[in-house]
DNA sequence: TCTCCTGGAGAACGAGCGTGCGATATACGA
DNA sequence: TCGTATATCGCACGCTCGTTCTCCAGGAGA
């Protein structure tokens, strides 16, 4: 890897990191420069504009969310054993300093039109298609009933993970992991 | 009301739908007093800071969810229709645009310490604590199973809400009412 | 009518924003 | 080892930020 492309490669990972708690907007040219230790001028040289970056910095946090949650649960064997992985995966993943990128993005940019958003949703979208997509075969392996919507499933898996978030990081609730795991028992519970 | 307590308040509706959708640290004083209408320096008058405004910001919020989300549900008969009616409020409530203004500050800022994280900390916490007492109701009426944890399902709840404001907002998945009213009767149907 | 007092406007501040432009230092293929 | 391409810097730009100060209009009370 050449001296740029590993430089950009710190850099995203501090404006990832950075991200996570004040938010995509919340990052600035200053900040993050003085976080990475190099001038604004020199950083903004990677990054054709503050928009790019952004959209550079999702790209990052889904190269990661590929490698540290879809990977680990895809090596799980399908059906049940691989829902609870990636279960696991994503509750590991939240607790990262700052939590989730996606969840904080979300929320940020719900409702501000741009290409920012745009990749927020596809990124979101993809998420859920997976997920989606890993229930869907624990009811084709016959883990779960047959009349199992794997849709409705993902929504509700979904809303654990966010409920915990919240719990978790906002409220400071100690037995959000514990709640969140018996919410989740329940879901495949019903399913089964 | 005097002159300026009407105007205040003008600003603080004005001051909270737009943090709805650029959140509140996305506020700026500048374009606040272009859409309450007013210059810089006269909308400033009216608070010290900007922090305060934001304090303000949310305090008002609080008000109007009161009254537009827990007088509705209070109204309803205790037990399960009072279940019901806070569940389908606090949905419009989140129909609003922007959606629900305590969603998008608390992911917001979650991880950023200080005196408005605080105040977003005792808003919701107070909302639990408030959905979780009137679950509990339902429980005590014998709508529920006497083992039901009010506690575990107020998380589970606001799950499906969580999971709603995403889908809906985000994703605009048309069907993300259905979804969340299925979830909800699901809840329902495991605890009676 | 004169005098306060309140609500708001206007202009300005220092700082930090995103962005662009040479100049320079460093890395790397020939 | 050299020459060039690339990486980084310093500096400055126009703007907007939050904040402060001075000033004025107009209504209330004497």
């Amino acid at each position: 890897m050449s001296k740029g492309a590993e430089t950009r490669e710190a850099i995203l990972d501090t404006a990832t990191r950075l991200a996570r708690t004040v938010g995509l907007g919340g990052i600035t040219i200053g900040t993050l420069a003085a976080s990475a230790e190099l001038s604004k001028s020199g950083l903004y040289a990677h990054f054709k504009s503050k928009e790019s970056l952004q959209l550079q910095v999702l790209e990052h946090g889904r190269g990661r969310f590929t490698r540290e949650v879809l990977a680990p649960a895809l090596a799980a064997p399908r059906g049940e054993p691989r829902v609870r992985a990636l279960f696991d995966a994503w509750l590991k993943w939240d607790s990262q300093d700052g939590g989730c990128l996606f969840v904080a993005a979300s929320s940020e940019l719900d409702d501000q039109p741009g290409p920012v958003r745009d990749a927020v949703v596809r990124c979101q979208q993809d998420w859920f298609d997976s997920l989606t997509m890993v229930l869907r075969t624990a009811v084709t392996e016959g883990y779960f009933r047959a009349d199992v919507d794997p849709e409705q499933l993902a929504f509700d898996a979904n809303g654990v993970m966010l409920s915990y978030h919240m719990s978790n990081r906002l409220l400071g609730d100690p037995k959000a992991a514990e709640r969140a795991r018996h919410a989740f028992e329940e879901l495949l519970n019903k399913a089964r």
